[in-house]
DNA sequence: ACAGGACATCTGGCATACAATCCTGCCGCA
DNA sequence: TGCGGCAGGATTGTATGCCAGATGTCCTGT
């Protein structure tokens, strides 16, 4: 099975297959990262158990993930609080995720395979396009394509963790502000650049590459300051 | 109230005040990392529920948690698994646990308060101390009192969360080897060295020291593959 | 002797019931 | 009018029951 085919198994299977736990979890995430749960706002357990129409267990079970990803914050016998915004703290997470994508651009220069590195040429030419059309809902996508493929082709799986543990967080900043983030065009060639590396097998341009990104991304999130 | 003062309510408190969730938690991992749990060992939540006169919900998300963590894995309507050891898998985590270290290394040589710093003179003495006297339990409780204090003031929860992912896996591991892991004096003197560049408020250094370090822990791994 | 299937059993997934705790608002009292 | 305490409601923490799925076994048929 190639990752095409794996990925419409997983889109179709979207509800069916996986566990309530699960369908929770993505439900809880997008309703975060999309703001329609807004920062601030107190939930409870019982009310997202009817609101979803899953029992109070596997919605449970999702919140604890989500706080672990600190999405939300847990008050105990009080409620749940989605996380509020805090550039500060977007500051020190993009630290971290600074050192854990430059070591993940660099292994998966090294070690992707070739039909790995024939996707990343193909995701480095699509983002091209998408920005040169404008095209943000199509440059997501691939930024999200692109991220699930670094985390496949660096053959890493604690790096992997490690930066889903903030995967969620970076989603509702960029849900935010990316109407407002510079032009889709830097940041789509940034984006390019790591790809080419990566394909290339250069790993030390994919690491040089990946720093280029996240000095643009932090220099973005600065800016968001003054919003 | 100071470190010590918490420290000592915290170990005070330990089974009064906790969630039974978290008892769960220590205890299981405390069996898993020091191997009354064996590797291949298929468990049961109903049994550890029994064992541990602990409901079945809190030892589910314990077990959810050392899942997360590396140290279980779940096998839907089978068992849960306890992880097998893999020195290759163990090399991957400390390509991460490197640059995470290194990170964290050099945020606490800027950002450590005043009493920080005297609390890393005071380890890195008692670690060479330890290590002259071939105590290692000693060591062992200064290296956990070291890791704490390393996280707390690098000042980043993100890379403190992200190494608590990694950190059961590590213990167990290091539990494994200890008696077999090269000489503690050359550990102590690693650990002394980036204790006291952190004290020092030599980033560049503890982040020097920091790689010394893994790289030891890295060739002790890989001497690991003989035994 | 062996293959295949029905079934018994054990497991976790999930729902639900109960307990403990915390907040809120009201009521009484000074 | 202000304040203290108590009661009620709401919330999470925990235990437990039920169910579907997976596995191993044993019986049967060939």
């Amino acid at each position: 099975m190639n990752d095409a085919e794996r990925t419409m198994v997983a889109e179709t299977r979207k509800d069916a297959d996986r566990s309530l736990t699960d369908r929770a979890y993505v439900a809880l995430e997008e309703m975060i990262c999309t703001l329609r749960l807004e920062p601030g706002e107190v939930l409870s357990e019982g009310a997202l158990s009817e609101t979803l129409q899953i029992g109070r267990t596997p919605v449970r079970e999702a919140l604890q993930r989500l706080a672990r990803e600190g999405l939300v914050t847990v008050l105990p016998r009080r409620g749940v609080l989605v996380s509020d915004f805090n550039v500060k703290k977007q500051l020190r997470m993009l630290e971290v995720r600074r050192e854990l994508e430059r070591l993940m651009a660099r292994s998966a220069a090294v070690r992707a395979t070739t039909e790995e590195r024939e996707r990343f040429v193909a995701i480095a030419g699509a983002m091209q396009e998408s920005a040169g059309a404008g095209d943000d809902i199509r440059f997501m996508r691939l930024d999200h394509e692109f991220n699930v493929l670094v985390s496949q082709a660096n053959r890493n799986e604690f790096a992997s963790e490690a930066i889903s543990l903030m995967a969620g967080l970076s989603r509702r900043f960029w849900f935010m502000h990316h109407r407002n983030a510079g032009d889709l065009s830097t940041i789509a060639r940034l984006h390019a650049d790591i790809a080419s590396a990566i394909a290339a097998g250069d790993g030390t341009a994919a690491a040089a590459a990946s720093d280029a990104l996240l000095e643009y991304i932090e220099a973005i999130t600065r800016a968001a300051v003054d919003w």
